[in-house]
RNA sequence: GUGAUUGUAGCUCAGUUGGUUAGAGCGCCAGGUUGUGGCCCUGGAGGCCGGGGGUUCGAGUCCCCUCAUUCACCCCA
């Protein structure tokens, strides 16, 4: 057993893997800027009240899963963010980013933490991407986040994946639904688990949440949101379904979908990965009218936006066997020394190669010719560049082509120009 | 935080009712005649059998504790 081990919930992502991270975020980069979303970085940590005011102390993630800490004895407790919103709502409040433009466009990529026990699909350090549309909220502006959501796995081949949608209601909507749902449990407290029974009193639209098996009947005859929304509520949804519908965008309603942050009013989606066993939230999102002024905000800051889970994904994306063609480590030619003092001379050759810009790569170890010919097999490399004596006496180089075979003997020069020419065939791999 | 699960070489795992120097495959390293890969063959390195305590003549195998893993609950991405 090594002495040290990555901490509870934490993990390493070596090369292969890294290489996926790249292509999927590279994917991010590309359809986020397709769709007019420019990128925003905020600091890993905030001020603790932040999240406590933006996600609410009701929620579990406030009240059990933060990793806070304090940085001197006077200072103020800071917090290791849990999500992305309420950082990036803060941001653009505390440099008055509306006030340049009446729509802002933000995306990001970034890394939360949160206490809770590790599982499948759920890591103490996790990562999302999402983006944030605030300035607008009108169920176009849904559509837009929505489809930007969808167009990303759509574009990463995924296949499978389930969007479920729902109202919230307005803020009036969920005060009448509020004293319903009161009015409709409070007879069964008895029969309410203890963290219903919690919700009971603080966050009733979170009993429909439950998975606890004794309650889903109750439940199943609870009153639905979905009839206490008002009229223009109602139209607003229909707007969200009506532009889904237009981009053939296939989703399903779910009167139950509430959703654990209470920053969310009006729709809220979820998409979910049948790849993923319990934790099988791949994504998800929602309007948030509210959270500006719960910042301290004296305007309104209409909002929504989406978070997908990047380990989820990537999970997702394995299963479905999407990564098959990536090798990032395949060299163009691979530089192989006869004897070791011809060494200095191949490293001097590969150094002109890869100042040419053709990805190359030579034995640092020392070995034999026959490792080093199978490294450069096992690596995938193309070419193989011998270094003998001859070679460094004539200044013509063995080059052999590992996939046919064929070896030719060229000058430097020649070297340089035909490598030069298949790698521009087969653009750099990074 | 609760429950269950697993913990033997770098990786995936065997290890019979407790009995001598703990095994395999893959990977790694070196060779298979003197400057050349993939297949194949040979050899080698590498394990306080998670840690501690106990039962026993004897424990990788049984018991207790502990640490860690994984999965699930809660909840979320």
């Amino acid at each position: 057993m090594p002495q040290y081990q990555a901490v509870k919930g934490t993990r390493d992502i070596f090369p292969d893997e890294a290489a996926r991270w790249k292509f999927v975020e590279g994917m991010v980069h590309v359809l986020a800027s397709l769709y007019g979303f420019s990128e925003i970085r905020t600091p890993v940590f905030e001020y603790t009240e932040l999240f406590q005011r933006g996600i609410g102390s009701t929620t579990d993630i406030v009240g059990k899963e933060m990793f806070s800490f304090l940085p001197d004895p006077k200072g103020r407790s800071l917090t290791l963010r849990p999500e992305m919103t309420a950082g990036v709502m803060r941001a653009a409040l505390q440099n008055n980013l509306l006030s340049s433009a009446p729509v802002h466009k933000l995306y990001y990529i970034g890394e939360l933490f949160r206490k809770e026990r590790p599982q499948a699909g759920r890591q103490r350090q996790f990562s999302q991407f999402g983006a944030e549309l605030l300035g607008v909220s009108s169920p176009a502006a849904v559509a837009e986040v929505i489809t930007l959501m969808m167009q990303v796995f759509e574009s990463l081949d995924l296949h499978g994946l389930k969007l479920r949608i729902n109202s919230l209601g307005d803020t009036d909507d969920r005060i009448r639904y509020r004293e319903a749902l009161q009015g409709y449990f409070s007879p069964f407290r008895d029969i309410l688990d203890d963290s219903s029974k919690e919700r009971l009193e603080k966050n009733p639209l979170r009993i429909l949440d439950s998975k606890n098996p004794a309650l889903q009947e109750l439940i199943a005859g609870a009153p639905r949101l979905y009839d206490y929304l008002n009229d223009a509520s109602l139209q607003d949804f229909e707007k969200v379904l009506f532009y889904l519908r237009e981009r053939g965008i296939a989703y399903e309603i779910d009167y139950r979908l509430v959703r654990g942050l209470d920053y969310y009013c009006n729709t809220a989606f979820e998409v979910t990965s049948s790849e993923l066993g319990a934790q099988d939230a791949i994504g998800g999102g929602g309007r948030y009218d509210g959270l500006a002024r719960e910042l301290g905000s004296s305007a309104d800051v209409p909002a929504v936006g989406f978070a997908v889970g990047m380990e989820r994904l990537l999970m997702t994306m394995e299963k479905q066997g999407l990564f098959a063609a990536l090798d990032s480590r395949a060299p163009l030619v691979y530089v192989v020394v006869q004897q070791q003092d011809l060494f200095d001379h191949g490293m001097q050759i590969a150094w002109q190669l890869r100042h040419a810009g053709i990805k190359t790569e030579i034995d640092l170890a020392a070995r034999s010719m026959k490792a080093q010919m199978r490294e450069a097999n096992k690596i995938n490399a193309s070419f193989a560049l011998f270094i003998g004596s001859m070679e460094q006496t004539t200044g013509f180089y063995s080059l052999k082509n590992l996939i046919t075979s064929e070896q030719t003997l060229l000058s430097l020069e020649a070297v340089l120009e035909l490598l030069q020419e298949s790698a521009a065939k087969e653009p750099l791999k990074l």
